[in-house]
DNA sequence: GTAGTGTCTAGACACATGTCTAGTGACCTT
DNA sequence: AAGGTCACTAGACATGTGTCTAGACACTAC
C-alpha cells in the first residue's frame, strides 16, 4: 500500500527481511479478522497464512492485543491529512471525524477488534494507545486551527472515542456512527463558525 | 449491598441458594479485580474465592467477559435515580453524566475491566450491553424531559462512552473525566437551557 | 426414614496464549 | 569459499478458557 510504514518499527529498527515477514503478519491478521473476528483470530492462524513460524510472530508482536493495535495503528497511519486552511473550521472538523470513523467501516469486524485490542493491558499497546490518541488530538486541533479550545478539543476527542465504541458495540453501524459523530461536533461546536 | 436485584436471574429464575451463589461470585470477582485486574482474574480463583468448584461459576456465567459485564450492570442497576423535575436541564444531565461515571471511578481496575468485558462477543455479554445501553438512554431521556431532543440525546451517549473509554484506555483519570464529560456536556446542551 | 430433585464438586478434556530453547539456514564480509 | 551473524523454525512448556461427565450432597415430600 505505501509508504515507509513498512520500515517503521514495531519493536525496533527493522531490516528489509523483517520488515516483509511484520508487513505479511499485519495483512494476514486483517483477512483473519475479517473472516473470523476477535475471538476467532488466533496468532498460531496468523501466523501459518503469513508463512511464518508462531515464535516469530512473537518476536514482533507481544501479544495478540498488540497485532491487533498495531494493524489499527497503521490504517490511521495511512489516512490522509485534511487541509488545514481551506472551509470552515466546522466542516474541517467534521471531515477528520468522519475520516477516521469510516476507516474501517467497510470492514466492522476489523474495526470492532481493534476497539477491544486497544483496551489490552500489555505495554505494546498502550504505547501505541498514547500514539494513536496523540494523532487523534493532532488532526483535530489541526482543522480547529485558530479556533482551538482545550475544552472544544477535550469534547471532541470524547465524541470520537465514544462513536468508535458505540459502533465496536454494535449500538449502531459505523455509517449510521459517523452522521452522529458529525450531529455530535456540529452541537459541539455550536456558536462557534 | 441492596435490594432484589440479588434475586435477578443471569441466566434463570434463580432459587435462594442459587442467588447466594451468584452474589458471592460477583462480590468475589469485584476484589479480584481491585488484586490484579482484568487479565489477572480467571475465572478458577473467582470461583475459589467465593468458595464455589469452577464448574459451578461456569453455570451462571458463561465467560469471564460475562462474570465481569455483570458486575458493572449490577453497579449501574443500583444506581439511584436522578429526580426529574428539580433544577435545570443542564444540572440534571450532568448529575447523571457524573453518577455514571463516577460509578466506578473509585475503582478504576474494576471500570477499566468493565470498559473491556463490554467489548467480548459472547451473547450472554451482547444482551448485558443492550440493557446498559438501554439504561443509559433511560437516564439522559429522563434528565432531559421537555428539552429531549434525538441529537443532543445522542450526543449526550456518545460523549458517555467516549468519556469511560478514554479514562478505561488510561487517557485521564476517571475524575478529570467527569470534568471533562461536564464541560462537553454543556457545551452540547449549548444555548438550550 | 427413604426416595427424588436440584445444586454443586472433582477432574479430565480440547484448545489458546505467551515463553523458551536448540538448532537450521540465508546472507554478509573477508 | 569459509566464517559469523541474524532471522527464523520446530516443538515443548506452564497456564488459562470453556465444556463435559460422573458422582456427592442437601432439601423436600412422602
Amino acid at each position: 500500500m505505501s509508504s515507509d510504514l513498512a520500515v517503521e518499527p514495531t519493536r525496533r529498527r527493522l531490516s528489509k527481511r523483517q520488515a516483509d515477514t511484520v508487513r505479511r503478519l499485519t495483512e494476514a491478521a486483517i483477512e483473519e479478522l475479517r473472516d473470523v473476528g476477535y475471538t476467532g483470530l488466533t496468532m498460531r492462524n496468523v501466523a501459518t497464512r503469513s508463512g511464518v513460524a508462531a515464535a516469530t510472530a512473537y518476536t514482533y508482536f507481544s501479544s495478540k492485543n498488540h497485532l491487533i493495535t498495531e494493524v489499527f495503528w497503521r490504517q490511521l497511519r495511512e489516512l490522509p491529512q485534511v487541509p488545514a486552511d481551506q472551509g470552515l473550521v466546522v466542516e474541517r472538523v467534521v471531515k477528520v471525524l468522519r475520516d477516521i470513523a469510516l476507516l474501517v467501516a467497510g470492514e466492522p469486524e476489523v474495526a470492532a477488534a481493534c476497539t477491544a485490542a486497544l483496551l489490552g493491558d500489555d505495554p505494546d499497546v498502550a504505547h501505541l494507545r498514547e500514539r494513536i490518541g496523540a494523532e487523534w488530538h493532532r488532526r483535530l486541533d489541526a482543522a480547529l486551527g485558530d479556533a482551538s479550545d482545550p475544552d472544544v478539543l477535550n469534547a471532541l476527542e470524547i465524541a470520537l472515542g465514544g462513536a468508535l465504541i458505540h459502533a465496536g458495540l454494535g449500538y449502531c453501524s459505523y455509517e449510521r456512527m459517523a452522521d452522529l459523530l458529525e450531529s455530535s461536533a456540529r452541537l459541539i461546536l455550536g456558536g462557534r463558525a
